[in-house]
RNA sequence: GCGGGCGUGGCGGAAUUGGCAGACGCGCUAGACUUAGGAUCUAGUGUCUAACGACGUGGGAGUUCGAGUCUCUUCGCCCGCACCA
């Protein structure tokens, strides 16, 4: 037997593969289909991780399986490459991004295809390539006909140094990364789109599909649904305050109120109110902190009370103070809320800072030392109206007295904000829009797309907020589609986001120029049927991805509600010393390494045996070579083979056992165990005398969805026919995979002491006919009276003896 | 602060979901082969104990014939975030 030489193994298999387009998607669209999907990746300057190859191995693996289960599969990749980073590598090194792009795609694509992921090679797509960003800018243009793309003015982040807008991710602890000067807040007009109008069918729909729980949860909790009542109260100079709460039951306890430092009202009434230097104070203090200084930092509550003006408890008519702190949001509900301190934890805290009055509504708890928000058992008292009733009545009471008054309206809310899709860059997708003074926003014709980005000079955003685009002057100059006069462009780009929210549709028909996919492929190919990606992603892609495929849905553009029937997550892959991995920390491992010394097969087994798929472990080299070794051995059958035949007896049961496993565990993200089984498999094989073809064969074909490069050689210089990637996955008989005779602990008082032989379907009497012969079993329950006997065929026979 | 998750040998992790805790792998120990071993093979390897045996899944309590698994409580760690009224 040869040497195993995983480099000249693995091109040759790679090779192979390519030429005889082993993994493409059939047209064929009378078999039945598989669309597994692991998320494109953004393709950087460092290379593909070896965090990377963990997801793209492990649904590698379903995809393999699937195709020889007989399904025609679509696995394809792509590259996710509009970004920040390479946008700001181009600005460092005065290179164009479309070039850097290309280099990274060539670098990424290269290392997938080192790997062996079975790709379809032949649909890989890319965010940035004019052909494809035409169609998102379409989907842009359909959403803003519907009146889902609307302008707002938002707050950017601000350097006041650098004098350009900075991306969330740009600001470290309220300062610019790159010259650590302060950074504000800038109004600016922003396109936004109407996520929030999907919020209640993105919670709904999640009951139909196969999400992993705590994705949902995440997604639910951040869409936030909260059902409450928006109350109206009066001011003593003539206005009304609108409040959103969701304890109407509590409005007794309302002893003040607080608007956020942004409210309009502050701003209307500059006339009547008698401290506004003090409140300009604190709302330049507001806007001088980042959001992320805002909730981190502000611990203790802060505010300034608004004098001369008060407002009503519409029930209680009390002349009650407003007071304006940041901890109540603009953007949430209505931006003012009636505090009660008396039950809410924030408003508590507050009350105690600045001496405000608490009065307790709900009894149960001691408002004197902390806010009481049990409304399971709670019941009100000091609320004439409601006294006695517990809280969910009380609600439902106070509520339909409040709006028979006309002081308040049900609403429901969500804590879900509408998406902000301009960006002040140049490496996006140009917003195919143009401002005329006639006519308004006007799109695109839809024929003239793609509106491609043009050549600029610099890549730099501009110093007064605006994208690069902007300096543009001949480009930005057009003309009004609608009227014919002349217009400007928008200069503002879309967000990363935008591409990635419906590239697994294109994969579906990747090089249609009349549609971005055809109607027949996407009723044969959707939805997805399994999505694996991380956890980070649940609460903007998924979301994202899903609002748009819904919308797209609404308008007759797909034929799904949902785009992923099914959704898994990974766990991150740590350096060694269990730290993230990362550059400055000096624990990265690049995958090429592990390819070169090991072999692509090695780290597919690693990365699949390194431990629970959906936690995070960190990287070990010593594991790596114990995985090289299993591999070895498995190479070593080779020599071992002394017989033609089909399956040995004495392994029959342990190959149906294997199958067993390992075919539902790769269903089930337990490829550890998957693994597990395999290599305890071949200890077997490796401690018996004989052994046979026949064993090997299901050996090569359960480990070659893993391992496909070493298998296939093996495949071959056994001698079988074809490619492994070819066969029919094994079916075992369950029969076959269940033993019939087990060992089976026997236990004194829940202690074990001893096992016995015995068939699994035996009864009572026949257990303990085997259990009292055993010296163990005589010995414990010698001299003493048994109690109580739990026999559980198959499990366990336990004898309670007392005395 | 809010939301989500996790604590099992020296290490990564198993445990048919309430039934022999530690599968499989790494590491380690001893031996074999060898000029050599950081290659390979064989055996051993949770802790305490000379042994019988006892203890053992972050800590404490509880339910149960039986708890890593269920309940309560407490401590610690990780991830995400937009103080969401």
């Amino acid at each position: 037997m040869r040497d195993y030489s995983h480099e000249s193994v693995e091109k040759k298999w790679q090779d192979i593969w390519e030429e005889k387009q082993a993994f493409k998607a059939h047209q064929d669209y009378s078999k039945p289909k598989y669309y597994p999907l692991v998320e494109f990746p953004y393709p950087s300057g460092q290379g593909l991780h070896v965090g990377h190859p963990r997801p793209y191995t492990a649904l590698d693996i379903v995809a393999r399986k699937r195709r020889m289960e007989g399904y025609n599969v679509l696995f394809a990749i792509g590259w996710d490459a509009f970004g920040l980073p390479t946008e700001n590598y181009a600005i460092k090194n005065k290179i164009h991004p479309a070039i850097v792009t290309e280099q990274n795609i060539a670098r990424f694509k290269a290392q997938c295809k080192s790997i062996g992921f079975s790709f379809d090679w032949s649909r890989e797509i890319n965010t940035t390539d004019p052909n494809y960003y035409k169609w998102t800018q379409w989907i842009f243009i359909q959403l803003f006909k519907h009146g889902l793309a609307y302008k707002k003015e938002m707050d950017i982040n601000w350097c006041t140094s650098c004098k350009v807008g900075l991306a969330n991710e740009e600001v470290v602890n309220g300062v610019c990364e790159r010259c650590g000067s302060p950074v504000v807040k800038r109004a600016k007009s922003q396109w936004m789109l109407k996520i929030t109008e999907y919020a209640e069918r993105l919670i709904d729909d999640l009951d139909d599909l196969d999400y992993i729980e705590r994705v949902k949860i995440q997604q639910k909790n951040w869409i936030g649904k909260s059902v409450g009542m928006e109350i109206d109260f009066k001011t003593t100079t003539g206005e009304v305050l609108r409040v959103y709460t969701t304890r109407p039951d509590t409005i007794y306890g309302a002893t003040y109120m607080v608007v956020s430092p942004e409210h309009p009202m502050i701003d209307e009434r500059k006339d009547v109110i008698t401290n506004m230097d003090a409140i300009e104070a604190y709302r330049e203090q507001a806007r001088l902190k980042s959001d992320f200084e805002r909730t981190e930092l502000n611990k203790d509550k802060t505010g300034v009370p608004i004098e001369g003006v008060w407002a009503i408890n519409p029930v209680t008519e009390a002349r009650i103070p407003i007071w304006i702190s940041d901890y109540v949001l603009m953007s949430y509900g209505t931006g003012a809320i009636m505090a009660v301190p008396g039950h809410d934890t924030r408003d508590w805290e507050f009350a105690k800072v600045f001496d405000l009055p608490i009065i307790e509504v709900v009894a149960g708890g001691d408002v004197e030392k902390e806010a009481f928000t049990d409304i399971a058992d709670g019941v009100l008292i000091n609320s004439p109206l409601i006294d006695g009733l517990k809280v969910a009545d009380a609600k439902a009471v106070i509520s339909k007295y409040l709006e028979e008054k006309g002081l308040g309206t049900p609403k429901v809310n969500f804590k879900l904000r509408d998406w902000v899709f301009s960006r002040q860059r140049y490496w996006g997708e140009p917003i195919p829009l143009v401002s005329c003074p006639e006519c308004g926003w006007v799109a695109l014709p839809e024929e003239s797309l793609p509106l491609k980005l043009p050549e600029v000079s610099s890549y730099e955003p501009t110093d007064n907020g605006e994208s690069p685009l902007a300096a543009m002057t001949d480009w930005i100059e057009t003309t009004c589609p609608k009227c014919g006069g002349p217009a400007h462009r928008e200069t503002d780009t879309m967000p990363q986001w935008a591409g990635s929210s419906w590239y697994f549709l294109r994969y579906c028909d990747p090089h249609n120029d009349e549609t971005f996919a055809s109607k027949e492929a996407l009723e044969y190919w959707m939805p997805v049927d399994w999505y694996n990606g991380g956890m980070e992603h649940t609460t903007l892609h998924l979301l994202y991805s899903r609002f748009w495929h819904k919308f797209l849905f609404d308008i007759g553009a797909v034929n799904t509600k949902e785009p992923y029937q099914k959704r898994t997550s990974h766990g991150m892959i740590l350096g060694e010393n269990g730290e993230k991995m990362s550059k400055s920390r000096g624990n990265v491992v690049n995958p090429d390494d592990i390819v070169s010394a090991y072999g692509a097969d090695t780290l597919r087994v690693y990365e699949m045996f390194i431990g629970d798929f959906e936690k995070s472990v960190p990287w070990s080299d010593s594991s790596v070579k114990g995985c090289r070794r299993f591999l070895e051995r498995v190479w070593s059958l080779v020599d071992d083979v002394n017989a033609e035949e089909a399956v040995s007896p004495e392994f029959e049961r342990d190959i149906h056992k294997a199958i067993k496993k390992v075919t539902e565990d790769y269903e089930t993200l337990k490829f550890n165990t998957a693994i597990a089984t395999l290599m305890a498999l071949l200890n077997q094989y490796k401690k018996a005398e004989k052994i046979t073809h026949g064993d090997i064969r299901y050996m090569l074909l359960l480990l070659n969805p893993v391992a496909p490069h070493i298998t296939e050689e093996i495949w071959e210089m056994l001698g079988f026919e074809g490619m492994v990637c070819e066969q029919s996955w094994p079916a075992y008989d369950p029969e076959k995979a269940k033993d019939d005779v087990i060992e089976m602990a026997v236990q004194i008082n829940g202690k074990v002491r001893a096992t016995i032989t015995i068939e699994v379907d035996s009864d009572l009497d026949a257990a303990r006919e085997k259990a009292m012969a055993e010296e163990k079993v005589q010995q414990f329950t010698a001299g003493k009276k048994i109690v109580k006997e739990i026999y559980v065929p198959g499990k366990i026979y336990n004898i309670v003896v007392k005395g």
